[in-house]
DNA sequence: TCAGTTAGTGAATCTGGCG
DNA sequence: GCGCCAGATTCACTAACTG
């Protein structure tokens, strides 16, 4: 008994998230109102509106208001997540500050800040502060000691050039075709995020079929990116011309073919191969001589895949490091075998037996 | 009757600043600690062991002692500061967002965050997160309805080109000849800031003149900073090491004329487009078949932006290569997208993608 | 002297499965 | 939950060393 996948809910984002099931979403992103201080409306817990204040005390008044509002949902989605689940939220620096304070009270275990970089971002008219260029994303496990959560590491340092992806992300702002218009032309939504940014958190943090939920979805940019990458997603929005126009919005989105959702997987996913397999397969046979890298120390196989220098034997790893005086090491790739043109390391005989593994 | 300008005060840092006298102050910096959460040892790939920060001033027993002591030294800095001054608080995702909330809670405005973007972040050895690549520093008036603050727009114009200043900043980290040494040749402090940095800093928020007061000195980049720029210095630092350290250093500095400064950065090489950025853009979708020049092979790209052509799969390069057997191979130009007018490379996206980059 | 190679290092909350 | 252990994992830059 779960949450029903792809649907949005309209209704207040608090008292919907008490009604989902615990432990039924993988991932959870974000976009909470931001309107602190901008003369915009504030809401109390019980999302009633506080009136525009700008004396101290009453400023206070508000971010305690805000902060409640904040503990709020976080703790329902927190209860909300899977244990292997993560969050995402993003915000600004009237915002950001008090919704990180807060995901670490309720135990939440932060894994990145993420910067987005805008390339085209609203210059300071008044010339009085700096431009601000970026907003911050917070990407946090349930918690420290929680399940694994999910990261694609290989495929974030595909999509990078082969170079590990960093925290800073760098996209334009959702403009152009993108951007949703009402029927005056106007934009349907104040803060539209470009899909190329929930393109990256979905690929990095979750793997094709997850459940998504957003509880402030407004036109549906989670449901479009989770849709076209073949995940699922819960929706949550208060207002009803909004929900209208996600819809439309994710129905008129192409899934991506299973086929290519495909992404470099890791190393660590691969089927484990102990080394007394490679014996098994008849690709080394027992007394078989293995060398480190350079030649100059060997050491013998034996029939049960341990390895043998003079009096010591162990696993590959162990005499690996032993004979490197090294905390640790990779047998895999320190041994070699010897061929008529040198040296091969052993990793090469693994891939053989992996290759015919099935599946 | 104020405080004794270009001195460094040896002494705790919060029971220094209360005999500090009230509105002394145009600047605060403030580099505090940041209350890493390390496990145990952390091993490069090749098992040589990080130089982690794990010195005492940086344990904090919960995150409730980590805000007290935050509450105090921040309550204590506010009553120092003249009514025009504000306050620069640098950190990462372990404190910055409880600095920031407390600032605020303490009735400090935020004026901007502004991100520090490194050029050379240590990797993530583990594989386990994003590139941790930048810091965060909070830029905060005394108060909303404070005097006005000191924000030298033009000079930050002109220090970029003459385009505003953004939010986001670019600096390499502070290694080689800049980076203090004990005598064992090990770097004398773990976290000494790049005085690029503080350079930026100090020219923007302050006035030749200004004293700038910094309540975890360190190894005195700040005071340097200010000496180079004719500014004052206040500094606290509670280890005599330090203290001693920052005098020498500071008394090397030869102070220059600002308009003698070169604050303008030479203008970048192209930015770097990873393949993937070109799906997230939106400009292809996984899925879609990329052609060698002549179109007699073919590829499918997937989401992560990797090639895949039957079994294999790899970077646009080394699928490039790969299929012409060829030891390398520049992807961009060697695959095309079909259009109604035939083939075009694919370089012709990364151009799209990078005219939107900031310069 | 110069070019190429090797070694070292920087604020880091840095693995995962099985018994 | 804890212990054990297989085995996966790095980018940009500086400085020292080699030939």
């Amino acid at each position: 008994m779960g949450v029903t996948p792809d649907t949005i809910i309209q209704g207040d984002c608090i008292e919907v998230l008490k009604g989902l099931p615990d432990r039924s979403a993988d991932l959870v992103f974000a976009d909470p109102p931001y309107n602190l201080q901008l003369g915009g409306d504030l809401l109390r817990p019980d999302n009633s509106r506080v009136d525009a204040v700008d004396d101290h005390w009453d400023q206070f008044e508000s971010f305690a208001a805000y902060d409640a509002f904040t503990r709020a949902w976080l703790t329902e989605c927190r209860r909300v997540l899977k244990d292997g689940g993560a969050i995402w939220v993003i915000g600004s620096y009237h915002n950001i500050f008090r919704v990180g304070t807060i995901l670490q009270d309720l135990g939440f275990w932060i894994l990145n800040d993420v910067v987005w970089r805008k390339t085209n971002p609203m210059p300071n008219f008044k010339g009085a502060r700096f431009t601000n260029a970026h907003e911050t994303l917070i990407w946090a496990a349930k918690g420290r000691g929680a399940k694994r959560y999910t990261f694609n590491y290989d495929a974030m340092k595909m999509a990078n050039d082969e170079l590990q992806m960093r925290s800073d992300w760098t996209f334009p702002l959702c403009t152009g075709e993108e951007r949703l218009k009402d029927e005056t032309g106007a934009k349907a939504h104040p803060t539209q995020k470009p899909e190329a940014l929930l393109h990256r958190v979905l690929l990095a943090s979750t793997k094709p079929g997850d459940i998504v939920l957003d509880p402030f979805f407004g036109t549906g940019t989670t449901g479009a990116a989770a849709r076209r990458l073949g995940r699922r997603y819960v929706g949550i929005e208060r207002e009803a011309e909004y929900v209208e126009l996600a819809r439309e919005r994710i129905a008129r989105v192409q899934p991506v073919a299973p086929e290519d959702l495909q992404v470099t997987g890791s190393r660590r996913a691969e089927p484990r191969v102990p080394f007394g397999q490679i014996l098994e397969a008849g690709l080394l046979r027992p007394g078989d001589v293995l060398y480190c890298p350079r030649g100059e120390r060997a050491a013998r196989v034996r029939a049960d895949g341990s390895l043998a220098l003079g009096d010591l034997t162990g696993s590959i790893h162990k005499m690996g490091a032993m004979v490197q005086s090294a905390p640790a090491c990779n047998g895999w790739t320190y041994w070699h075998f010897r061929t008529g043109k040198g040296l091969t390391p052993i990793d090469v005989l693994r891939a053989q037996v992996r290759s015919r593994l099935p599946g």
